[in-house]
RNA sequence: AGAGAGGUGUCCGAGUGGUUGAAGGAGCACGCCUGGAAAGCGUGUAUACCCGUAAGGGUAUCGAGGGUUCGAAUCCCUUCCUCUCUGCCA
C-alpha cells in the first residue's frame, strides 16, 4: 500500500496517477488520509508526553520505595491515576485511527508509472511491439479444444468428474508436453542467474496480504477453511513473502528467485464465450521469475525482465506481442505492467501468457521488505517485480494451434530435447 | 490427534516486578597494536512511530492480544507458532 508520506508530499502526482486508473472520488480519499494521519499523530505526541510522565513518576516512586519513603511514594502515585486514565483513552483514540488509516490505505491502488498511458479498457492497452510471423495453416485447421481430443492428450470431461470445469487432465504426450515446459523454463531462468525455490502452495492470511491479494482479491482465491489458508493464484505470493520482515543490505541486490508452482484461480463471474479449452482454468501451472531491487533499479530490471520473457517466446517461435497497460487495466498493486501475448493461430486471438510489473515500494510496505544503505544508517523500502516466465497453459493452446499440419502437430524445435518426440500425431 | 517443552536483540544465551533496550558470549564494523595477519585491547553495533531545519529528544517493542500494578521480559488470562515423544500417514 502507499505510504502516507507519499501522499503528503507528491498530492498532485498521486491524484493524476488515481484519474489515470479511473479512481473514483480520489480527492476526498486522499483527504481523509491526511485527516486522520494528523489526527493518529496529534494523540500520538499527546499520549507519548503522558506516558513520559508517568514513566518518570514510576521511576521515583521505585526510587522512594528502596529508600523506604513509603508516604512520599503514595502521594505520587495519586497523579498517575489521573494519567492511566487518560492514556487509555488516547489509546484508543489512536488504534481506531490507525486502523481507519490502514483500510483507507487498502482502498487505494499503486500509483501508475508516468508512461503509462490512460484509458479504461483493454482497448486501451499499448502495442508495444510485435514480433514473428502468424503462421498460414492449412484449411482443416482446428482451434486447440478440438486438437487435444483429436490427439488425446488433454481431456476436460475427466477433470469434470474429479473435480470440477476448469480443472484438466493432461495425458500422455500432453502431460510430457507440461513436464518439457515446466523444465525448460526453470532451466532457462536458471541460466539468466535466477535461483530456483520450491515454496509452498497453500499461504496464511498474512501472505496475502502482503502482496496485495487480500483484501483485493479474497473471492478469487480458494481457501482452505479448516486451517484458513489460501491455494496461491500465483507463485507471486509465497516467492515474494520469502522476503516478508526482512532488512536486506545493499549488497544482497538483485535478488532473482524463479519457482514453478500450480496457480489456483475460482475465476468467479469471469466465464464467457472467450473462455473455451485452456484459455481460462481454474487449476494451471507457471513458472514465475520474482526480482528485489534497489529503487534505483527496478525499472531496469523490469526491462529486463520483459526482455528475458520475449527470449523464451522467441526460442518456442510463437508470434508475439508487447503490451504496455494502460491505467484502467493494470493491476491493483502495479505501478507499470507489460503484458506479453501469444498469436494463437487458429482461435485467430492473442493470449495473455505473460505479465511482468514492478510493484515499487507497493508491495514491500506492506512487506516490510527493506534494505539498509551503505553509508547511511536508515532503512529504506526495496523495489519488488515478478514475472509470468511463463504460464503453460495459452502457451501450449498456441503451440498446438500454430504448429498443426495434416499429419500432426510439430514441437518447437527447443522442447525436443526434454520431450524426447518431435510429433504429437 | 494425545502428552510434554519452549518462544528474549544478527546468532547463542542470562534474566521471576523497579534507570532492563535488556547481563554475558559470539558475530560484524571501526580504531589501536603488527612488516602483514591472527591473537589481544578499545569503541560501536535493533526496529517502528512521533516532536525537531538540525543537533537531539520522546514513546513503543523480550511470539501476539488482553489483564493485575505507580511500575512487567518477569505475575494472571486468551491466542498463535515451533520443537520432542506417542499415534496416524505420504
Amino acid at each position: 500500500m502507499l505510504q502516507v508520506h507519499q501522499i503528503k508530499d507528491n498530492y498532485e502526482t498521486v491524484l493524476s496517477g488515481l484519474a489515470k486508473r479511473n479512481f473514483p472520488n480520489a480527492e476526498n480519499i486522499l483527504q481523509q488520509v491526511l485527516e486522520i494521519d494528523q489526527k493518529r499523530r496529534d494523540t500520538q505526541l499527546e499520549r507519548d508526553q503522558l506516558q513520559a510522565e508517568s514513566n518518570s513518576i514510576s521511576k521515583k516512586i521505585g526510587q522512594y520505595m528502596q529508600q523506604g519513603k513509603k508516604e512520599d511514594a503514595d502521594k505520587i502515585k495519586l497523579r498517575t491515576g489521573e494519567i492511566k486514565g487518560l492514556i487509555k483513552d488516547l489509546e484508543t483514540r489512536y488504534s481506531i485511527a490507525e486502523e481507519e488509516l490502514k483500510q483507507l490505505l487498502y482502498t487505494i491502488p499503486n500509483i501508475p508509472h508516468s508512461s503509462v498511458p490512460a484509458g479504461k479498457t483493454p482497448e486501451d492497452n499499448q502495442v508495444v511491439l510485435e514480433n514473428g510471423n502468424i503462421p498460414q495453416l492449412y484449411e482443416g485447421r482446428l482451434p486447440h479444444w478440438d486438437l487435444i481430443k483429436k490427439y488425446d492428450i488433454i481431456d476436460f470431461d475427466l477433470g469434470v468428474k474429479i473435480a470440477g470445469a476448469g480443472f484438466p487432465v493432461y495425458k500422455g504426450k500432453g502431460a510430457r508436453l507440461q513436464r518439457a515446459l515446466i523444465n525448460f523454463f526453470l532451466n532457462e531462468a536458471a541460466q539468466q542467474g535466477y535461483m530456483e525455490v520450491q515454496p509452498p502452495i497453500l499461504v496464511n492470511e498474512e501472505s496475502g496480504y502482503a502482496t496485495g491479494q487480500l483484501p483485493d482479491k479474497e473471492g478469487q482465491m480458494y481457501l482452505a477453511t479448516a486451517d484458513n489458508l489460501y491455494l496461491i493464484p500465483t507463485a507471486e505470493v509465497p516467492i515474494t513473502n520469502l522476503y516478508r520482515d526482512v532488512i536486506l543490505s545493499q549488497s544482497d541486490f538483485p535478488i532473482k528467485n524463479v519457482g514453478f508452482t500450480p496457480c489456483f484461480r475460482r475465476e468467479a463471474g469471469s466465464w464467457g464465450a472467450h473462455v473455451r479449452g485452456l484459455n481460462r482454468l481454474h487449476q494451471f501451472d507457471k513458472v514465475e521469475i520474482v526480482q528485489i531491487t534497489h529503487p534505483d533499479k527496478s525499472y531496469e530490471a523490469l526491462e529486463d525482465m520483459s526482455l528475458y520473457v520475449q527470449s523464451l517466446l522467441q526460442k518456442l517461435g510463437l508470434p508475439y506481442r508487447v503490451l504496455r497497460l494502460c491505467g484502467g487495466d493494470m493491476g491493483f498493486t502495479s505501478a507499470l505492467t507489460y503484458d506479453m501475448e501469444v498469436y494463437s493461430a487458429a482461435q485467430e486471438r492473442w493470449l495473455e501468457v505473460s505479465s511482468v510489473s514492478n510493484f515499487e515500494t507497493y508491495q514491500s510496505n506492506r512487506l516490510k521488505l527493506r534494505f539498509k544503505g551503505e553509508e547511511k544508517k536508515t532503512t529504506t523500502l526495496a523495489h519488488t517485480l515478478n514475472g509470468s516466465a511463463l504460464a503453460l497453459p495459452r502457451i501450449v493452446a498456441s503451440i498446438l494451434e500454430n504448429n498443426q499440419t495434416e499429419k500432426g502437430i510439430r514441437m518447437p524445435e527447443v522442447l525436443i530435447p526434454y520431450l524426447g518426440f518431435e510429433w504429437i500425431d
